[in-house]
RNA sequence: GUGGGCGUAGCUCAGUUGGUUAGAGCGCCAGGUUGUGGUCCUGGAGGUCGCGGGUUCGACCCCCGUCGCUCACCCCA
């Protein structure tokens, strides 16, 4: 037997997430269901695949994520699929299906998955947590939406996240830009970047998102977005700046920040992390979609969204130092039996039933191994039930914290067991 | 899709110009006299050196291929 390549892996670009590495994981969810639920959100399930047009119609076929990044499948019966790429499209999908009373303030976490090559804080599987508001333009409901993105990642600890925020207009005005842009690009497209230097004209807005100097140095001698907005759009945005500032979320305006999906109006906006060297520094983003309920055959519907990263929220915590622990899953006791009864069964039984956490060892394993396995644990105490113990109708209780070797042992009636243990957790 | 780096015990890594039974630390298991962890001491289990082929008297070490991991470009979470 050769055990040391085993057969089967997690493809490429996913990875298993083991305890104690995914307490971080419960903990990170938690604190964002949590905070979800104080703004108002409720949580929405939606299949992982869908229609790949919900993909195709909703984020935009000249999206790089549509275009050559989705895991596309046809199932038995020839409809065609898509493993969900981002979370915004299907929850868009679902209140078109529903049409539940607005305002509809949702939340998710799901896994996303992109055909792309893996990289620093890039997978092809990660995993995102994300709210969708729809059925109102009140730029009140952006100012929410950011405070609660915001707010989590404070939540979470993250102190070196920058919130970049712009405007794309609604479709006259970003219309009437972009063709000001593919004028301009017209007239310098042959000092763009490899990529766009032909491929501009297909979504000239694209240019903006380019990071290659060419194509930076293009764009910025050009017409930029936020000085062409119609009034609506413009007063829009400054109340959502306004209304940011007012509860102390600085804003950094960035007129160049255009992001990937086509299906993003008016306000627009990425949270990068500082902390983070590499070029994957962006731990969550979003923006308003006003058009993208239609697009998916609604009434017109107004919304925003706000999507984060599990992954790479964690590489930042990292990256940042961050050391309180979102979540510990130790256990509160260590049920330490030499007897070989089935006394500890029962007093397990009696103990989770009352809300303690309790492990024991298996295998019959000597005092000091059980021991060292309750140690090893992280357990608060032990409870050693021994000949002595069991003859008494007592347990004895061994804080494991304590460094001390002559600590006092106080023996618990065996009755009183699962009170005693409740009042000492809660004690501290 | 393109390019760079790396693949030696569960984990992190050593391994001298290719030379006989492949090492360490951590982890794991068991002991250190009669029921007690975390420190210390002793011992033990565990590797076809990613896989396949080639060069050689001989390969963990050199060459080719392949798979995997990783990083970067692009884009994003």
């Amino acid at each position: 037997m050769n055990e040391s390549t085993p057969p089967f892996r997690a493809p490429v670009g996913t990875h298993d997430v083991l305890a104690p590495a995914s307490a971080q994981w419960e903990g990170v969810v938690a604190t964002f269901a949590s905070l979800a639920h104080r703004y108002g959100f409720g949580l929405i399930i939606t299949p992982m695949f869908e229609d790949v047009g919900v993909f195709n119609r909703g984020i935009g076929e000249s999206s790089d994520v549509v275009s050559k990044e989705m895991y596309v499948f046809s199932d038995r019966g020839q409809r065609t699929f898509a493993l969900r790429p981002e979370g915004t499209a299907s929850v868009v999908r679902a209140f078109v299906q529903h049409r539940p009373p607005t305002p509809w303030k949702a939340w998710y976490v799901t896994p996303a998955f992109r055909y792309e090559r893996p990289q620093a804080g890039r997978y092809r599987q990660h995993h995102q947590l994300g709210v969708e508001a729809l059925g109102s333009e009140d730029p009140e409901l952006d100012i929410e939406v950011i405070a609660l993105a915001w707010r989590f990642f404070e939540a979470v600890g993250l102190r070196r996240v920058r919130l970049l925020i712009n405007s794309m207009g609604h479709d006259e005005c970003r219309g009437r830009y972009v063709e000001l842009l593919a004028a301009h690009l017209a007239l310098h497209g042959a000092q763009l970047c490899d990529e766009h230097r032909r491929g501009w004209s297909t979504n000239p807005l694209r240019v903006l998102d380019c990071k290659r100097p060419a194509c930076v140095a293009v764009t910025e001698a050009g017409p930029m977005l936020p000085d062409h907005l119609c009034e609506d759009c413009r007063n829009h945005f400054a109340r959502v700046v306004a209304g940011l500032e007012s509860i102390g979320i600085e804003a950094t305006l960035t007129p160049r920040l255009v992001r990937g999906f086509d299906y993003y109006t008016r306000t627009t906006f990425e949270f990068v992390a500082d902390a983070l060297a590499s070029a994957q520094n962006a731990v969550g983003g979003g923006g308003r979609y006003d058009r993208l309920a239609e697009q998916l055959g609604g009434p017109p519907t107004g919304g925003i969204g706000f999507g984060c990263g599990i992954e790479r929220l964690l590489l930042v915590r990292d990256a940042e130092g961050v050391s309180d622990e979102l979540l510990k899953r130790t256990p509160d006791v260590f049920v330490v039996d030499t007897t070989g009864s089935g006394d500890s069964t029962v007093l397990l039984d009696e103990l989770r039933r009352g809300g303690v956490a309790a492990q024991r060892a298996y295998g019959g394993r000597s005092m000091k191994a059980q021991m060292r396995a309750a140690d090893h644990s992280g357990a608060r105490f032990a409870l050693l039930i021994g000949p002595t113990e069991q003859a008494a109708g007592q347990v004895t209780m061994r804080d494991l914290r304590s460094g001390e070797f002559a600590q006092a042992q106080p023996t618990v009636e065996r009755g009183d067991v699962v009170a005693v243990v409740r009042d000492l957790l809660t004690e501290k």
